[in-house]
DNA sequence: ATCTTTCCATACGCTACCGTATGGAAAGCG
DNA sequence: CGCTTTCCATACGGTAGCGTATGGAAAGAT
C-alpha cells in the first residue's frame, strides 16, 4: 500500500529524462528528438514544451543527470573498505566490460560522442574521466606503487574497458573469457 | 604539365566519398546529407544523384572504401620485414594514440558507432577489428609467446588506443607522455 | 553539323522535426 | 460552487532534408 502512482499518468522531467536516455543509448544523441519521445510516452510534445523551454533544455538535463550518477557511484567505490584495492580493480573491470551493465556503456560511448561537439557534454565527460582516473590511481597507490605507474595502470585501465565496448570481438569469442582474465591480470596485477 | 585536372570541374564518385569521410570525421554519421555534401562541393543534388542511387549507396561506398583501406593498411604492415614486431608493436600503439592521426580515430569512432545500428557497417568493422587482432597476435608470436598471451596483448593493444582516443585526459596532462610511454612497455614488453 | 551522352541545375512534393499559440480537462483551493 | 493552477491536446508555421522529374549545357561521336 501507498503506492505512490498507480500506472502515471502525469509525467514529469524525471520520467521525459529516463525516456531520453533509453533513446541515447539505442540511437545515440540525434535520436533524441521531442516528438518521439512524446510518442514512446503516449503523450504529445504539448507536454514536453511544459516540462522543458526547448530541446537544450532536456539535454542539459541529461548531462546533470548523467554526472551526478556517475560521480556518485565513483564515490560509493571509493567509501568501500579499504584494504580490498585488488579485487576492487578486477571488480571495476569485470562491471565495465561485461556484457551486462551494456546500456551503461552505451550511454558511455554516446557521451562521448556527444562531448566531440558539444562544450558543455565535454566539460561534463571530461569531470567524470578525471573523477574515476582519480579513484582508479589511489586504488594503486595504496598498493604501494609509484606515482606514475598507479596513473598509468588507472588511465591503461578505463582506456581498456571503454575500448573494449566498441570493438566487434566476434572472432575471438573461443576463449575471450580467458583473454579477458589475462588482461585483468596485466592491468591490475 | 600532364595535370590530369585543372581544378576538377567534374566530379566523380570519388570526389562525393572524400567529402562524406571529411564530414563523418566531423559530425559523425548523421552528419552525411545529401544536401549538405552538395553545398560543400559547391554543386547541387542534381550531380549526387547521378553518381549515386540515393543516400544508402554512399554509405556503402564508404563502407567499401574505408574497409579496403583499412585490410590494406594492414597488409602493408604486415609485409614489413620480420624480426621487427617490438618496434613495430611500439610503432601502432604510437601512430593510433598520438594525436596526429586524429581524422583516423575520428573515423574509426565514427564507424564503431554506425556498426552498432547498421549491420553491413558492423560486418566490415568486425572484419577490420578481426584483421588487426590477428595481425597483432602473430607480432607477439613471432616473440614467442604463448597463443593466449598473443592474443590477449593484441586485444588489449586495440582497445587500449580506441578507448583513449575517446577520453578526455585533460587533467592528466602532466605527464602524459611518460604514463603513455609506460603502458605501451606494459603492452608490448 | 547534327546527334548522343554525360553531367549538373531547377523545381517539385513529401516527411520529420522544432517551437509557439491556444484551448481544455481535471484537480486543488477558497 | 466558482476560480486558479497544472498538465496536456490540437493546430499552425517554419526549416531541413530525401528522392524524382525534367531541362539544359558542353563535350564527344559519326
Amino acid at each position: 500500500m501507498a503506492k505512490p502512482e498507480p500506472s502515471r499518468q502525469q509525467l514529469d522531467r524525471a520520467a521525459w529524462i529516463k525516456a531520453a536516455f533509453d533513446v541515447l543509448a539505442e540511437k545515440g544523441l540525434d535520436g533524441i528528438r521531442v516528438e518521439v519521445l512524446a510518442k514512446k510516452l503516449k503523450v504529445t510534445k504539448g507536454s514536453f514544451y511544459w516540462h522543458f523551454k526547448d530541446r537544450r533544455d532536456l539535454l542539459d538535463a541529461i548531462l546533470e543527470t548523467w554526472k551526478d550518477g556517475r560521480i556518485r557511484d565513483i564515490q560509493k567505490q571509493t567509501r568501500a573498505v579499504p584494504g580490498e584495492e585488488l579485487p576492487r580493480a578486477y571488480h571495476v573491470i569485470e562491471v565495465y566490460s561485461a556484457n551486462r551493465n551494456r546500456k551503461g556503456m552505451l550511454i558511455e560511448i554516446a557521451m562521448r560522442d556527444w562531448a566531440r561537439r558539444d562544450a558543455a557534454a565535454a566539460a561534463v565527460v571530461e569531470e567524470v574521466d578525471a573523477a574515476r582516473l582519480e579513484f582508479g590511481r589511489k586504488g594503486f597507490e595504496a598498493r604501494g606503487m609509484p606515482p606514475l605507474e598507479a596513473s598509468s595502470r588507472s588511465l591503461l585501465l578505463y582506456a581498456y574497458v571503454f575500448g573494449l565496448s566498441l570493438m566487434s570481438c566476434g572472432k575471438f569469442d573461443a576463449d575471450m573469457s580467458e583473454m579477458k582474465r589475462w588482461i585483468a591480470d596485466r592491468i591490475a596485477r
